[in-house]
DNA sequence: GCCAAGTATATGAGCGTTCAACTAAAATGG
DNA sequence: CCATTTTAGTTGAACGCTCATATACTTGGC
């Protein structure tokens, strides 16, 4: 199959336990946070913004696991959770009955609001205060490169 | 508590879904790549390698839990699973009976030597290849910031 | 030496995620 | 129109992770 392994060397392998460390840092950080203080996984945090950030507040469940990055079995599972906590509902969809939309309830809507600043705060805490503006700049250039790889 | 939140500006919040989408990017495609072709998640694959680097191949727990970065409840029950699989094995730490070491075996150090080349091959083609050398060095220092921030 | 406090690790329940079916409804195309 | 394929979404089992708790040993004061 592959003819010959193009292993990392030193630096690259470096880096690459720097990025690992890094992002589980940061992502530990902001699910203990929100575990802790809103009762919700970060997944749940991104479905309900997502939807907060739609007008009506309601959205295609396919396209909803596409902006909140969650595949559709989990999206699924997710929002039979949220649902049960009153914080999302499901709504037939009239133009295609094999569809549904999952709507943000006001209840919802309170919750995302209440979880919200504790959530930014990590978030600076954990990233954004520990980098220089230039590097800040830096990191949303290497992401959005990372992005595009998939999105083509 | 919090007085008054510092929301991240427009900039922030592209930096910063750009920075989930693209680590879970990454790291969705590592999983993926580690289960199908090695049957093993990340996780297991790094405490492997940690183990496989130490003289003896052969590590504290707590120790292995630190360098492998992960809980050591996790650690735990990874090692649980590893035992099951034949790949590490504990021994009885004998200065410390409360200890015990985890221990790779032979058949261990072949699965991770048979996961190796396809895991870095997709560490490549998910980070590295879509990074300029520049960005590659930004991200190094970029992730060493956020990873000293606990270490202090 | 003894008792309290701390340390090393294990364990089990609960939960979220993945993967592989599965259902049901649209689109496609003869 | 009917048959096939595609698309939307759900479901359940398997599994890893987290959290709280438990166990067993060690250490530090007195």
């Amino acid at each position: 199959m592959a003819p010959m392994t193009r292993w990392l060397d030193a630096d690259e392998q470096r880096t690459w336990r720097n990025f690992v460390a890094a992002t589980q840092h940061v992502y530990g950080a902001l699910d203990r946070q929100l575990q802790r203080d809103a009762g919700m996984p970060h997944t749940y945090y991104m479905i309900l913004v997502t939807l907060s950030e739609t007008p009506g507040r309601r959205m295609r469940m396919s396209e909803l696991a596409g902006r909140a990055q969650c595949s559709q079995s989990r999206l699924s599972h997710a929002v039979a959770r949220l649902e049960e906590r009153g914080w999302v509902r499901r709504e037939p969809c009239p133009d295609d009955r094999r569809g549904s939309f999952a709507v943000l309830t006001e209840a919802g809507f309170d919750a995302l609001a209440a979880a919200a600043p504790g959530h930014v705060e990590e978030v600076r805490r954990s990233l954004f205060d520990v980098l220089s503006p230039e590097q800040v700049r830096a990191l949303n250039e290497i992401c959005a490169a990372v992005r595009n790889t998939l999105e083509r």
